[in-house]
DNA sequence: ATTCTGTCCTGTAGGC
DNA sequence: TGCCTACAGGACAGAA
């Protein structure tokens, strides 16, 4: 489920709700969200301790745990991470795990393709995920010549590319196709064919968009919410993705559809090449 | 080494 | 109404 914008839109809205809560109860729902141990060892782990800040990195929240180690959420294609203020609310059927704050609010994790992970590790370094990720886009690490020299050896298409974690951080699908349409750059075109010129304009459309989607507070398509229960408004200023056989708003040209490593992309026939 | 395919799951939309 | 198929914001292992 959430890129970028979107698991930012939920650092930004836990951040201002459970930082210097302890967590005081963790409720899990199904043990199946809860990985790199087992459920006991989890709760025994996190309970107790106190949030001191609350992170992002690629599409994973990362809570920052005062005594020891940190809460580790990946939402994947549709978890959702959100607070509630008043904890005698009924929990929805989706929630898998339940943390009882310290304030009297609860932070509830749903999910409802179980895709997702909750864990707890003592040392980031320890999971893949971290250790091998590319740089934040929206970072000084992304820069055209760092990605003139990335492109190098990457024969494949641009568009799984972007997608591509260890290549570079918190783009997905929604992103992947909306970033090309703006660069004018067809989602086939293999990666190191792409000019100076089109890699300036790649770089440019990236850090926008992703910038634009945050300002949106992310794109609700199905399932995303937002750290308080709300729908991200992107998905007013999405252009190409989900749009097949529309017009494209640029050239009149038709929006087209295609199914690349596995994934639709969508593309303008008229101004992508 | 790089790139692609299948897999993990549940729910919903659309065609007939 | 129901039944069927396709598809869904991700990340891996394993294969080509």
């Amino acid at each position: 489920m959430p890129e970028l914008p979107e698991v930012e839109t939920i650092r930004r809205d836990l951040s201002k709700f459970i930082l210097n809560q302890t967590i005081e109860d963790i409720a899990v729902h199904d043990k199946r969200v809860i990985r790199r141990s087992s459920v006991p060892l989890f709760i025994k782990r996190s309970k107790g301790q106190k949030i001191i800040d609350v992170q992002r990195r690629g599409k994973a929240i990362v809570m920052v745990l005062d005594r020891q180690g940190f809460l580790v959420v990946q939402p994947m294609m549709t978890g959702q991470l959100i607070y509630q203020k008043n904890g005698t609310l009924e929990a929805p059927k989706a929630a898998k795990v339940i943390f009882t704050l310290s304030n009297g609010g609860r932070l509830i994790y749903n999910d409802q393709r179980l895709f997702g992970r909750v864990y707890f590790t003592a040392d980031l370094r320890e999971i893949d995920y971290f250790r091998t990720i590319g740089p934040e886009p929206l970072e000084k690490g992304f820069n055209v010549p760092w990605l003139q020299k990335a492109i190098i050896k990457k024969r494949g298409p641009i568009k799984p590319l972007l997608m591509d974690q260890h290549f570079v951080a918190g783009i997905g699908n929604i992103y992947a196709s909306e970033i090309l349409f703006r660069s004018r750059i067809h989602p086939q075109r293999s990666a190191y064919t792409l000019r100076k010129e089109e890699l300036q304009a790649l770089h440019k459309a990236t850090r926008m968009i992703l910038k634009e989607a945050i300002s949106s507070r992310g794109t609700s398509m199905r399932n995303y919410l937002d750290g308080q229960g709300e729908k991200g408004q992107f998905k007013n200023r999405i252009l190409v993705y989900a749009r097949e056989n529309e017009i494209c708003v640029d050239c009149k040209g038709v929006i087209k559809r295609f199914v690349q490593a596995g994934r639709s992309t969508f593309y303008c026939e008229g101004c992508q090449k």
